[in-house]
DNA sequence: AATGAATGAGGATTCATTCAT
DNA sequence: TATGAATGAATCCTCATTCAT
């Protein structure tokens, strides 16, 4: 389920249709033109990257004269800036998702963590270029998606910690460990999860390998017997 | 000791004078030049960015005509992309230097790797940039750069493997491994290194959850005795 | 007294109501909202000057969509070329007003028709800069606008022809005297009654000045006596 | 002879040649592209005035690509702002070279200056649209001409105020005269000299009438006779 | 009559690269 | 080899005006 399919620019069914006659309401003709234009920029910058990303792309992607790009938003920049948060915001929600239907331990929660990004990021191509571009082109976008992602991570370390499931107590050391696993996840899916262009699972022993460190690193009662 | 320091472009001495009316030979010149052009590219793109770095700027700062650039640069991209190899080579000396210093410890070894790293980094302020913006402007000499240290690093983490010192022991685990570490230090200099726009080292609890993270991950017989 | 408080949008009292349910005709209410937005047009001009005059800023400002703009005016130039004559006309009666509350002098005439014009000025700042950018963006309105004054100042100056008091008679040396005068308030204002954006009496000399020099000039039996 | 006459891109003869193979130094060459510009820009500026003066006319008068502009000036109101300034400084110099022609009279001086003015108007046609929308569209360049000239204008009433000649004698008196002297050749340039879209000669009627006033006005032991 | 989303023709400016000198 | 003026394609953004609702 991609991003255009998360956020339908034409919605499945509005039921109560107050005029018959007129079946869209101008505001709601709007919203559809702000989600088109939402959706080919981000397919834009799928394709071409940021720096391609122009407004005469973004405009003829979505099907709308250039200059209605700025009824809706104020600048290239400033779309551009707010798509990693509002992705970011839906990473969340999948991996929230995904951690909830997970085995009660703190073990399978973590590894649910790393497979919920890791599905996300196959369900939405378009944010693997979004995360390794955003940081030098939309600054303030990136650095809201590192607060978002890292103020959750955070509260899940610290919950876990709580309950005595870590070697790490401190907010700060946590701190140190939420920043390991956040950029464990980036470099691993940077590097096993990119083929011919296309974002694809990794390989088992990946994930796996993953946890065998985190297990040890993170979690208590649990080194030990090393991997075979 | 910064990049302009270890490549000077006036050479401290030219001991072998053959012309003394010519002490520098037409190939030395232009070497010196090509060494300036490099020099100033790297503070422009320090100071302004990748995409800040234009070639105005960069000429003005070497102190030579626009078109001079051509004659030692096929393309500006050209120039950028073989900045961060260039670096990401001498950055693996200072760390093999650091390294071999260290006591014959496979966890000091591992401590050494990580603030030879962040040294490097204090030392050479606009890697920081290159390394954070890079990936968007620069693809393959970034691809270079993390090929270069990754092969280095897995090379060091099979020999530590070889010794019987890991919990891992596959090339493919190592290889996960290897981006892990990575992975960490990048993600850890960035949130911890950066201050008011200058580089400096972070606090010293920050490398010593890494190492407690580390040594619980990847070292054997290391477990078992939680940070306090 | 502005020109809104002049021309309010909004009249004081309608006596006459033919239907209670219904206070406004709906012409009464067509003149309202066109009132509405040529204030609006006149803050803008004065505020941003004719340049930054956009239909969005007129439009916000009286509260009306873009739209009903072209409702009242055939276009942007054909409300701003209608500016410049409306007040002209105010400026007429203002001055006029202000004449016959003067002795029955000639002299005094004038110098009331030159405070009548800065006190009018004063009274409506936002003509200042209509005046002062007129000229460029509103080429046929500004000529109307001097169409106006002169055929006023000349009859004027005919009259007082008529009764003798001017060494000028005929009417081709009234017209170039007409320029002079009017030339001379429009200068005078310009420099002497701007004072950090805001529209302020001269300094008392200043029209002494002026009246000095314009007595010598223009009136009969008035010389010899030369100002300390 | 028009600006472009007295400021010829193509000087009439260089004298000293260095190089017999290369006539223009390259730096000849850019005051020759700089000069080709500021002539289209005038021209452009007078043909459609201040904000038809786009960078694409101008720079397709001057034969030059868009882009050269930019070579030489910092933007297009950098360049528009110094037209009128640089303009005015010749006016100033036509005025004097004029006023030193004329007979030793305080009153034959004055006709000189008028005259003089509308010379240079009749030679420099595109003056007459920078003076009429120099106020608005360049604001700083127009304040500028104005200090120049009444600078000047004011030097030479004060002159004429220590050899006693006027009416006026305080610096902050002559200032207003200054000010009626300025406004009134605008005007009566702005309204006699321009037919069908060319600048002529006024009638004789019209600066006998200004001098007459003036006379009336200005001088001393000059009245008493009324003309007929 | 009112609305305001949509239009699209411009306009200023940037900058990597070329090439005659 | 060095120069730096010239190039011109490309880009973002503005805004008067239209028109379906």
């Amino acid at each position: 389920m991609s991003y255009a399919e998360r956020n339908p620019a034409t919605p499945p069914q509005s039921t109560a249709v107050p005029h018959p006659k007129r079946r869209l309401t101008r505001a709601r003709k709007g919203e559809i033109t702000r989600a088109k234009i939402m959706a080919a920029a981000i397919e834009a910058v799928g394709k071409h990257g940021f720096a391609g990303a122009t407004i005469a792309r973004i405009a003829d992607g979505a099907g709308v004269a250039h200059g209605t790009f700025y009824t809706y938003f104020d600048s290239r920049q400033a779309l551009l800036e707010q798509m990693l948060p509002d992705i970011s915001v839906e990473l969340l929600n999948h991996i929230r998702d995904v951690v909830l239907k997970a085995p009660d331990d703190p073990i399978a929660r973590e590894r649910a963590r790393m497979e919920g990004f890791l599905e996300f990021l196959r369900d939405t191509p378009h944010l693997f270029t979004m995360l390794h571009e955003g940081e030098s082109h939309t600054r303030e976008g990136f650095r809201r998606h590192v607060e978002l992602q890292t103020d959750s991570y955070l509260s899940a370390l610290q919950h876990e910690a709580r309950l005595g499931h870590l070697r790490f107590e401190s907010t700060n050391q946590l701190h140190v460990v939420c920043r390991i696993l956040m950029a464990s996840r980036d470099y691993i899916s940077a590097h096993y999860c990119m083929r011919d262009g296309k974002v694809v699972a990794p390989p088992p022993h990946v994930v796996d390998s993953y946890m065998t460190f985190v297990v040890g690193g993170l979690f208590k009662n649990a080194g030990g017997n090393p991997p075979e």
